[in-house]
DNA sequence: TTTAAATTTTAGACTAGTCTAAAATAAATT
DNA sequence: AATTTATTTTAGACTAGTCTAAAATTTAAA
């Protein structure tokens, strides 16, 4: 239907229309994919050709409709890839992006629709991000991060803000990952660390970049 | 490592090179991969530069050690696919094959790896081809089809040597497969046309066209 | 064994995607 | 408001892979 490249621009330019209500800007993009802004500029015009983008010059993109079905499609199919990778082939949290990267490209739509029910139906991907449905129907999450949170107060990690490898083999040493449960003991008013108790485990203190880059429901709420 | 097309060159000019000792031509390999005879001299060239092929000018085309390696790594990751397509998420044998021909060109071996395990180590792919091991070893069949046979002998259907999506939905109407024994009850002399019975069904009638690409092992020997 | 037919290769051009360097435009600063 | 700075776009070129049409070579036939 669309080439792998064009897939990858409008993944990156709907996640990046998420973040904020601005039009995104060309190097931006650039950035996201490790290319040159005038390669995104190309691009551009041929997406805006067809219909995925909305695209001025010198104004910025915003994507339509019709590329934002596109890209759910391929963010769908990512999820999903990623939960067979953990669930089904026992591969840890932090290896699963880069070969979603490249399965959520394999084109049958059949496929994709078998694994979600061989799957059952799952929700989240293994960092919390909810899974969109065959529709493209998708579940905004809350985004409250434990940075947030109040001394003495429950939550369940739902998710990570930060992807990186890196983050993620961290957060597996200290057993923090989406369904556990975290008590917040301490809060430094200087620095914004906290020192957290983890369910079943030894109490540890945490810096500021690590809770904001956490995403918690309060303990108790069904989210 | 290799790129989608360069892999796809290499699996066809294997697949040719085993049918025959005489060098491929061009125009085989340009047959298979529908593309023309100009292209194919192209990209021999530069597969030839790579060490993935010995090429002459006119003379043909014998694939090398190192461009077998790479052949059998894509032959063995898109048998694996077949197989957890059919035995996981229950597809019939005459849908996998192009699903597999996208599955077979994500790069990970750990990926490949870890599906052969979760898969217990199938040895044959659903149409009964043999599954090369991560070294590139394969078992290679023995190749005698049921028009060989003789009246009242046993066989068991090993494989297929037509690949077509319309030649396997009539196997699937007949409930022939892989692993179905089947005796020969009638020769027809005129045009080699033969009548056979099928484990637990009826009696049926099969062109010599449809025996001949019937692989077959001769009943109770273990292959 | 010379000619005819088939096959293969070259030449030149096209598309998708990319790049660098220069030009155009927008945003920020004085 | 004028000028500097940052961003974006254009221009032109490159690679991988493809094509058609013409030239070269091999194979088959007379």
């Amino acid at each position: 239907m669309h080439t792998e490249t064009e897939e990858n621009y409008l993944k990156v330019i709907y996640h990046l229309s998420v973040k904020s209500s601005d039009p995104v800007n060309t190097s931006s993009i650039a950035g996201s994919l490790s290319t040159t802004s005038a390669s995104v500029t190309d691009m551009l015009k041929k997406l805006s050709e067809k219909n995925l983008i909305a695209y001025e010059r010198y104004k910025g993109v915003r994507i339509t409709k019709k590329g934002e079905k596109v890209a759910l499609s391929i963010i769908r199919k990512h999820r999903l890839w990623e939960v067979f990778l953990t669930k089904v082939l026992k591969f840890g949290w932090e290896e699963v992006h880069t070969m979603a990267e490249e399965l959520e490209h394999v084109s049958s739509d059949e496929l994709i629709s078998r694994m979600d029910s061989f799957l059952g139906y799952p929700e989240v991907d293994p960092h919390g991000d909810p899974i969109p449905d065959q529709q493209g129907k998708i579940q905004h999450t809350s985004n409250s991060t434990l940075s947030e949170g109040n001394l003495h107060q429950r939550f369940v990690i739902s998710g990570v803000n930060d992807h990186s490898t890196a983050f993620l083999q961290y957060l597996n040493r200290s057993g923090l990952k989406p369904g556990i449960t975290v008590q917040i003991t301490e809060i430094q008013d200087f620095d914004q660390s906290m020192e957290i108790k983890i369910q079943n485990k030894q109490k540890q203190y945490i810096s500021h970049e690590v809770s904001r880059n956490l995403l918690v429901t309060p303990y108790g709420k069904t989210s």
